[in-house]
RNA sequence: UGGGACGUCGCCAAGUUGGUUAAGGCACGGGGUUUUGAUCCCCGCAUUCGCAGGUUCGAGUCCUGCCGUCCCAGCCA
């Protein structure tokens, strides 16, 4: 196995559900399906759905198709299709079929005049706000449209002319006739039908007319014979005109919708509006950006298929709205890569130290494990040189008691080497730290009898002579705030938080590490895991930092520095 | 003030048709191992299920009434 999955999905209201409803025989076989609408990038609350989705056909038997809710020309494009596919089969799922409403269009036309020939759609020509003022309020009936009562063949001949292109965008809409007071807002006669003289990415110039979400949804997924309807909550208001529409047209099978609460993440913003927002305004530097919450962002910045599955089972599915600390995310990001990820060296930023007894012009190649629990890994060689860098976190001058790492007269252990001891600090005439003059002990060298001596810690380091320079990018939270999209007064961009993306320049890598290829991970050791960047050249490699290592240390520092 | 939903430990979340001591994970605290202050391993962590009544031998699970939160008045999805 190469990951380490958890092994059971914990259990949940809707997997309860059809447990019974096929323990007594209901259907034959689960059919789901994962219906984005193409006005965007796939984001983590996605992946919820789409684990859900796949995972539960998979457990019980059947199969998910993957629909495209392509009913509204204006805002959807090839390229999020095309994005959308990617993002899915990227977290390892695959689907039966691959459907777009817009392959339905020609049926939910008839849908629609059998809708008319019932006397249950009418066609109304009044604009939207007539339409809205006679809707009533949330504690008022509304009042039927003075167009409520025409003939079967007036609706008809008007519903044709909205086809045929001759009417333009407003003119009329159609409307299910359904009730006018009733409490559910949903019901008080829904647009199912608005002309739209737009040109649309899968049927091009063929229609100006696009039902509606609610008129093209269900008798989507009753074609398609999905037995489960899955959705988030607030389409549970839509349900009795889900329900009523299935119950009133010539549809193939009766499929069922079933509300569960969508995902929230602090820190961050999980609504495709705000995301969109945030890209066409620069605020990120596009749908990959790795402080975005997207899947594609989250691929760029180092999360693993895995890490956001096993994250999407762990929180569960329930109808309680919830927020979920990002750093549940990340754990379930350590979590997979701690087991699986390569070791390296690596040193952010770099503290030049001398070696004043290690022999001038030498290089001394040092064994080094792959990944301290697992053999399987292998080893590696890594050159250690008089001069080598160091963390300059990893020294100073005037340390607390608790600090295990290098100060002057000090002793730490070189990971994967030996014992040194800083002997000197040399500054320059301004104060400014310079470098180090250490010296080591060799009987403390790994593999020598002397290597089990302790000293309280130890710290990585590469030789200045063989590391190779590299520019890696550190990621905080995306925003200031814990709920930004919850602010009433304030716009939310207002609460980014710009010093979300720091550059570091002058890392320097073990050598090798910079022939990674985008796809690969590592952790360099005592700092996080890391991603080779797209962005990056064989000359000039860029790394991401997916996540840090837990850091216990950093938490004592900060109590002390808080008393 | 209409309708729909939700409220179990700091964060998630199990709790089958009411039945002894309210799962589990995360976080947190304590201890052990450790050449990553990482990992790993032990131990601890809700007399209580939004609140108040009621039914019952027995209620987180049933009833009643409150309180709190979210969603709905797009020709968006």
């Amino acid at each position: 196995m190469s990951s380490n999955e958890q092994p059971s999905a914990p259990t949940n209201f809707i997997r309860n559900r059809i447990r019974k409803e096929l323990e007594s025989g209901q259907y034959e076989q689960l059919v789901t399906r994962f219906p984005p609408e193409p006005n965007g990038y796939l984001h983590i609350g996605h992946a919820k759905s789409i684990v859900l989705n796949f995972s539960l056909p998979r457990e019980f038997g059947g199969y998910t198709n993957l629909r495209f809710d392509d009913t509204n020309p204006e805002k959807e494009e090839q390229r999020y299709i095309d994005a959308i596919k990617e993002d899915v089969r990227w977290l390892g799922y695959d689907w039966k079929n691959e459907c777009y409403a817009s392959n339905y269009f020609e049926t939910l036309y008839e849908y629609a005049l059998h809708l008319i020939d019932e006397g249950l759609a009418y066609v109304d020509e009044q604009d939207a706000d007539a339409i809205r003022e006679q809707r009533g309020t949330l504690t008022e009936p509304g009042t039927n449209s003075p167009h409520r009562d025409r003939s079967v063949a007036e609706n008809r001949l008007l519903f044709e002319r909205m086809r045929s292109g001759e009417l333009p965008d407003g003119a009329c809409v159609l409307r299910a006739k359904i009730d006018m007071a009733a409490p559910n807002i949903n019901l008080r006669d829904p647009v199912i039908y608005r002309i739209r003289h737009q040109e649309h990415p899968r049927t091009g110039t063929e229609w100006c007319i696009y039902p509606s979400y609610d008129f093209a949804h269900g008798q989507s997924d009753a074609i398609e014979h999905i037995t489960h309807s899955l959705c988030t909550l607030e389409f549970e208001d839509h349900r009795p005109l889900y329900d009523w529409l299935i119950e009133h047209l010539p549809v193939p099978s009766r499929p069922h919708q079933i509300e569960f609460a969508r995902l929230n993440i602090d820190f961050t913003v999980l609504s495709k509006r705000r995301l969109t927002r945030l890209v066409d305004e620069g605020h990120v530097d596009g749908w990959d950006d790795p402080r975005l919450p997207t899947i594609a962002g989250l691929r760029r910045r180092g999360f693993t298929p895995e890490s956001i599955r096993n994250f999407c089972t762990e929180i569960g599915v329930t109808k309680s709205e919830s927020i979920i600390p990002f750093g549940v995310l990340e754990r379930n990001l350590r979590d997979d890569l701690n087991v699986r990820a390569p070791r390296r060296m690596a040193v952010l930023k770099p503290l030049k130290i001398v070696l004043t007894n290690f022999p001038e012009g030498e290089t001394e190649w040092l064994e080094a494990a792959n990944h301290p629990q697992n053999p399987d890994m292998g080893t590696r060689k890594v050159p250690m040189t008089r001069e080598v860098f160091i963390e300059q976190d990893d020294f100073m001058e005037e340390a607390p008691k608790k600090f295990f790492r290098l100060k002057p007269g000090g002793e730490v252990r070189l990971r994967n080497a030996f014992i040194i001891r800083c002997d000197e600090v040399v500054k320059d005439s301004a104060g400014n730290l310079v470098e180090l003059r250490c010296s080591m002990d060799p009987e403390t060298r790994s593999g020598q009898p002397g290597a089990d001596r302790k000293v309280k810690g130890t710290i990585h380091w590469v030789s200045a002579e063989h590391a190779v320079k590299a520019e890696v990018r550190l990621y905080d939270r995306l925003f200031k705030v814990p709920h930004p999209g919850g602010d009433k007064e304030a716009d939310f961009v207002e609460h980014l938080n710009e010093q979300s993306l720091e550059v570091l320049n002058e890392a320097r890598l073990e050598p090798g590490t910079e022939q990674a290829a985008v796809g690969d991970f590592f952790q360099f050791e005592r700092l996080g895991y890391f991603v080779p960047d797209h962005d990056g050249t064989p000359d000039r490699p860029v790394f991401n930092r997916a996540v840090t290592l837990r850091d216990t240390w950093a938490k004592l520092e900060k109590q002390l520095r808080q008393g």
